[in-house]
DNA sequence: CAGGCATATGCCTATAACGGTATATTCGGT
DNA sequence: ACCGAATATACCGTTATAGGCATATGCCTG
């Protein structure tokens, strides 16, 4: 999950991957398409491939990327746990605070 | 959402909002429950703030945050985008670089 | 209004990571 | 076996960012 996020932070990394969304693509398309040098680019899903958010198939001396479609479940699924967030109402906010004040005061804080 | 992802990627950061699932605090005791120094935690949560993850309420000289549900919603939805990645069925990789393939051939390459 | 908390900000240093260019590697075709 | 295409890796310089410490700011209390 840490590389995941850390992988999708950058921005021309995040570029590849909805990119990738078309569809399974050679690296050079990619470098094509995205304006980047073919080194960047290769360490770019190399970093994405790490991360298990991305693999890889060789055609010939071509090699094609695709998305792990695993990742994206797994991070789904993460920020699914927060959902609960939003569906508490979580507009009472002062009231929370008014709670967590009070019960400092009666005994002397967690 | 690249400045989600971006605040996300920082494992302390990380850590901070998986805190602020229990609910709102105060920046001390966030200092105290992940161990980490008082600046740092401040600034932190300024990045987090900026990218519109949390969201303060002062009370006296606290400081109480917590998340901003929005945040996680639109976080859920980027998320969302690629289900059909995971849907369609994938597993049909060679098939369609075969495909990819022929038509390349076919007609001098796109 | 002085003193003390709680938090934010400024400045510095170190390190990680990106981009660039050159080069290695792998594979197919002749 | 050699050559060229596609991709990966190595090395370098630059920059962004995190952590550390000192200090400023805001607010309550006596």
């Amino acid at each position: 999950m840490d590389a995941t996020l850390t992988a999708l932070a950058e921005p021309n990394r995040k570029r590849i991957v909805e990119l990738l969304r078309e569809g399974p693509q050679p690296v050079g398309e990619i470098v094509v398409k995205l304006r980047l040098r073919q080194p960047q680019v290769s360490k770019h899903l190399r970093v994405l491939s790490d991360a298990g958010l991305v693999e890889v198939r060789p055609v010939a001396q071509q090699r094609f990327y695709r998305l792990r479609p695993q990742a994206f479940q797994e991070l789904a699924s993460w920020v699914e746990s927060y959902r609960r967030i939003w569906e508490e109402r979580m507009d009472r906010f002062d009231a929370v605070l008014q709670d967590l004040q009070r019960k400092e005061k009666n005994h002397g804080g967690n």
